[in-house]
DNA sequence: CTGCATCCACGACGATACTG
DNA sequence: CAGTATCGTCGTGGATGCAG
């Protein structure tokens, strides 16, 4: 019971996953694997390559996904989740899952307000 | 695994979470039950009333918590986790948990940088 | 005691153009 | 293909003052 708002580490958590990209760039490399930077863009419709870039380059400093640079020409670069960023993926589940109850919720109340 | 992408609901969730003081105003209630606006305001160091009005407000709209204003003089507003709010509490406990593990995590990385 | 209104600073995000 | 640079917009959060 160290949750207490003192020790509160809620927020480190929470920096990891707030940006407007990053859960659905977690969840791709976790579902899909290794991915190139074309490959998540195209499958982000909507992202711009500086905010993928930026997402991309937040979470590899903070070890959750490892970034491997091709020397080549056309530049080849692959994304993927680390070791130590699965442990991000309960958490992940878990939000999943209550905002789906919590859009089922919110409907329900959408209801009530119009009978 | 309906998180793929396109049904990804995370964001819901995260939205609830998503708020400078909002999870600890959360941690507060869950823990320590009903308050009072000033009774939160004085176990938040650093917080305005603006923020914590429109806080639990924000946490309100979503009936993650209750209000209950006493028509008296001086007024009295009583805050409280709704049955629906308890749901969050799983969530937030992981995500401390987390965070707690990722703080050590953190140190490490650097202990090692600095050798 | 609780809450609203106003004004303001700052960072997140986006559009666009350019580079090796 | 992958990334950087620049500029603009907008929302969040903070300071402060007023009100029931």
């Amino acid at each position: 019971m160290e949750k207490i708002p003192e020790y509160c580490r809620v927020e480190d958590a929470l920096g990891i996953l707030v940006g407007k990209w990053k859960p659905i760039i977690l969840l791709h490399l976790l579902q899909e694997g290794t991915k190139r930077f074309n490959e998540l863009k195209r499958s982000m419709p909507g992202i711009t390559q500086k905010m993928l870039t930026k997402q991309l380059r937040e979470l590899e400093d903070e070890d959750i996904i490892n970034r491997v640079v091709y020397a080549q020409v056309p530049p080849k670069v692959e994304y993927s989740i680390t070791e130590y960023g699965k442990s991000l993926e309960p958490i992940l589940e878990a939000m999943h899952d209550w905002g789906t109850r919590h859009t089922m919720h919110k409907r329900q109340k959408l209801n009530q307000n119009n009978n």
